[in-house]
RNA sequence: GCCGGCAUAGCUCAACUGGCAGAGCAACGGAUUUGUAAUCCGUAGGUUUGGGGUUCGAUUCCCCAUGCCGGCUCCA
């Protein structure tokens, strides 16, 4: 009789071979009720599935990120249930689980409309509280080609057709509706009590744009309703944090038709946040022992051609133009001339590496429908820099870099990361001896700062392995922004060479790295992250005098002015105005500090100032809070 | 690029099924000289994204264009 291994390292021993359902039952009421499928020997199930041998089994609630994505697939199944039910001609194709929430593909005659999506809910309800039980079936694969073929379910057909032959095809079926799918699903559709459709969309089938476009409907669920609205919750919030909106608010930028979708202008106030970033890359790089170039915007278009872009990089490519008869290209990255600039001389084994840092702004062609905000444009600034070195600087190097990576997204507020390693893929260029150097060397630099990474076995670029680093925002996004990536194929291409102590020519190693990645892409991510509410050595206005009356305006101005020479960004309203409205006014537009100015300010040479919190710290000489200011911007604090 | 949705004053949004295009904020002018999140009065602001069509009449209905928004390989 089997004997089962739960995971708190207890057995449980059954007289005869139990369903999970049992095993769950044997367990606790509570848990009977809240499972969704089980674990066997670390491969999920149906809870109907029998046990027949000693196993470890663990039961699966939707508390978990396994039981949700269940949930979530299952309510995908729900929808296409009732989507068949109600629009029976539609064909179903595929409904995973995603990140968050499922959607499911339709092929239909006409998309459908928000009325729809509210008809679907509603009938999703009602099937909920049906309970149907879903029941799994496996089928013999042209049997249920059959069938499929017979429902009218082409596509089924065709993924069963592409399921490799040692695979077993299995159905699902809930009430009358039937769906090839690999499972597992929750027991029945009672358990589905938290969803809601978000939106419909175009979907191609398979994702190619050569094929038919489907009608895709997003939806998410949860395990509960209160889960549920606390992710509605999160975002309405996020939508809040919108940079897009925040910078038309705060004056920060602008994307016009006229420039052309992608390019983005930088407001005056956008720009002093862009200028803070610079000045502190700069001071950090010049630290970190780099060299700045800057290069051209354009050029020759046989460039590309050595470097290899044309072949492989031309979709994200403008078109080329012609100066003087000849094809010139405006560029999508900076490394062929950083590369120029290192051949333009020999180089001895003793010069290397070279840490060469550019701001500079590529040009990519995105399609139109693609373009969103800062996030995706058509023009933006990388913070790119190469290194060139020795096999055995590599680690060395690489560490290094990681530590101005974790530096420079620390000072910028964010506290979570998560490192990414990508190693060789398939189709790849370089040997397996420089392949292996260079990952472990990759491996080594982690481990030394004692952080951990997910490894992407095959993920790297054909050129070289890589390590991104992803960063967690105020409210949990993720984002990607830090690549550092080997390359063995440029030094190639161009043929650039060192002298080494034997006096022969060696290749040197070339690392690509950015750690913002996109000027324009980060400054959205760092708008949404503080919702506006730059810390002090960010903000475009770092301190706002505001005067009680115009008898107060020349000590204001002095006031100002001090601060400026101090180096702060300082204004002045001097509106004829009620103190209260220029608070309110200033509060809102997030000026981290108000500094009153009134009669008694005036006469003992301070201000009182106020924190973005509506704290107020009484009249304090100016001296003492220009010197608080500064500390502040100084340290580049993001705290409070 | 493709699919769907949307487009009204600088901003946020109204205008029932086709019937005189409006409000708040912002701007500007005036009054008020004010102590910690909105002082009052007034003025101006529009080819309702652009073009075409249906209609006695179009912000509203239809077609085209442009832009924006949400998506477009997270595999049964």
């Amino acid at each position: 009789m089997p004997r089962l291994t739960l995971p708190d390292g207890t057995h449980k021993e059954f007289s005869s071979p139990p369903t999970l359902a049992q095993v769950a039952a044997a367990i606790g009421a509570g848990l009977a009720r809240s499972a969704l499928a089980g674990k066997v020997d670390g491969r999920l199930m149906d809870l109907e599935s029998v046990i027949d041998a000693d196993a470890e089994v663990a039961i699966v609630t939707a508390a978990t990120p396994e039981g949700l994505e269940i949930l979530r697939h299952s309510t995908s199944h729900l929808m296409a249930q009732a989507v068949k039910e109600l629009f029976p001609t539609a064909q179903v194709t595929i409904g995973p689980a995603v990140a968050d929430g499922f959607y499911y593909d339709f092929d239909y005659e006409r998309p459908f409309t928000p009325e729809d999506l509210t008809a679907i809910e509603a009938r999703m309800e009602q099937l909920v509280a049906a309970d149907l039980p879903i029941r799994r079936q496996v089928m013999d694969r042209e049997a249920a080609i059959e069938r499929f073929v017979a429902m009218g379910e082409h596509y089924k057909a065709e993924i069963i057709r592409e399921i490799p032959a040692d695979q077993e095809i299995s159905l699902y079926g809930q009430g009358g509706f039937v769906d090839l799918c690999r499972g597992p699903h929750a027991p029945s559709t009672g358990r589905l009590k938290a969803f809601k459709l978000m939106r419909v969309a175009g979907a191609y089938w398979r994702g190619d744009s050569a094929n038919k476009m489907l009608q895709r409907i997003y939806g998410t669920a949860f395990a509960d309703k209160k889960a549920l609205a606390a992710y509605l919750t999160f975002l309405e919030e996020a939508a809040k944090r919108d940079h897009r909106r925040l910078g038309k608010e705060m004056d920060l930028f602008s994307i016009q038709d006229e420039a052309g979708g992608g390019l983005v202008l930088w407001h005056p106030m956008g720009a002093r946040i862009r200028q803070a970033i610079e000045d502190y890359w700069k001071q950090t790089h010049r630290e970190a022992g780099y060299e700045f170039l800057f290069t051209p915007h354009m050029a020759n278009l046989d460039l590309w051609r050595t470097s290899g872009h044309v072949d492989f990089y031309r979709e994200s490519m403008f078109n080329p133009m012609t100066v003087d008869e000849q094809a010139y290209q405006i560029r999508p990255m900076n490394c062929p001339f950083h590369i120029l600039v290192y051949r333009s001389r020999i180089r001895s084994h003793k010069d290397l590496p070279f840490r060469w840092a550019e701001l500079g702004t590529v040009y990519r062609y995105e399609l139109s429908g693609v373009l969103h905000g800062l996030f995706r444009v058509r023009g933006f600034t990388q913070d790119d820099a190469h290194i060139f070195c020795r096999e055995n600087q590599i680690e060395e190097e690489i560490s290094a870099i990681l530590e101005l990576t974790l530096q420079t997204l620390t000072t910028f507020g964010f506290k979570d990361f998560e490192i990414n390693l990508s190693t060789r893929p398939a189709k790849s260029v370089g040997e397996d001896a420089i392949w292996d150097k260079a990952t472990a060397a990759l491996k080594g630099a982690i481990a030394e700062r004692g952080l951990t990474f997910i490894e992407d076995v095959g993920g790297g670029a054909f050129y070289g392995p890589k390590i991104d680093v992803k960063i967690l925002d105020a409210i949990g996004r993720k984002w990607q922004c830090s690549t550092i990536q080997l390359d063995f194929n440029l030094p190639e291409r161009f043929d650039i060479t060192y002298i080494g102590e034997d006096g022969a020519r060696h290749r040197p190693i070339m690392i690509h790295r950015a750690l913002m990645g996109s000027l324009e892409r980060f400054f959205g991510i760092l708008i949404e992250h503080y919702a506006g509410h730059f810390p002090l050595w960010l903000a475009p206005v770092q301190a706002m005098v505001l005067t009680i009356t115009e008898a107060h305006n020349e000590w204001a101005i002095q006031v100002r002015d001090q601060l400026r020479d101090a180096g702060l960004r300082v204004e002045t309203d001097l509106r004829n105005q009620k103190i209260s409205y220029k608070i309110r006014e200033h509060a809102m537009r997030r000026t981290p500090w108000l500094l009153i100015v009134g009669e008694r300010e005036q006469a003992e040479g301070g201000v009182s100032p106020r924190d973005r919190h509506g704290k107020e710290l009484g009249l304090v000489p100016l001296a003492t809070m220009r010197e608080r200011l500064l500390e502040e911007a100084r340290t580049r604090a993001v705290g409070q």
